[in-house]
DNA sequence: GTCATGACGGATC
DNA sequence: GGATCCGCCATGA
């Protein structure tokens, strides 16, 4: 399989944060590992910056469940507005459970497959 | 090819 | 336990 030509990891990025369901969310770290860069968590971030329409960046977080500052994403709250619709669930202290709600790319089909 | 930057993440104080 | 600093790695000029 290959990318569109362009970057492989931005569009490694898009193609990752696309499978992410609805009422789960995901950290930059996870998508940067699934990508094969643990450590290139800020590589995902930078990609969001030119994230299109279709993309749900809105449910990628930190790796502690925070969410991204919300000048960044268009409006403070906004970001958890979504996620909440979605049926995301949060943690008093205002993050996101990622032990209920963070997602588990066990369902991933282009690039990782699963054995067993 | 090199320098500087950045929607991060972990270690440290 | 919270705030801060550095390191990481891909992207762009």
């Amino acid at each position: 399989m290959k990318q569109a030509g362009m970057s492989g990891f931005r569009q490694g990025v898009y193609r990752i944060v696309r499978q992410i369901p609805a009422g789960k969310v995901a950290t930059y770290g996870q998508i940067a590992f699934l990508l094969g860069s643990p450590r290139a968590a800020r590589i995902v971030g930078a990609a969001m910056q030119a994230a299109p329409e279709g993309l749900p960046c809105h449910r990628v977080l930190y790796g502690d469940g925070s969410l991204c500052r919300g000048e960044i994403f268009g409006g403070e709250g906004c970001q958890r507005q979504l996620l909440e619709q979605e049926g995301v669930c949060f943690c008093p202290d205002g993050r996101v459970d990622l032990k209920q709600c963070l997602w588990q790319p066990e369902q991933i089909e282009s690039g990782f497959e699963k054995k067993g």
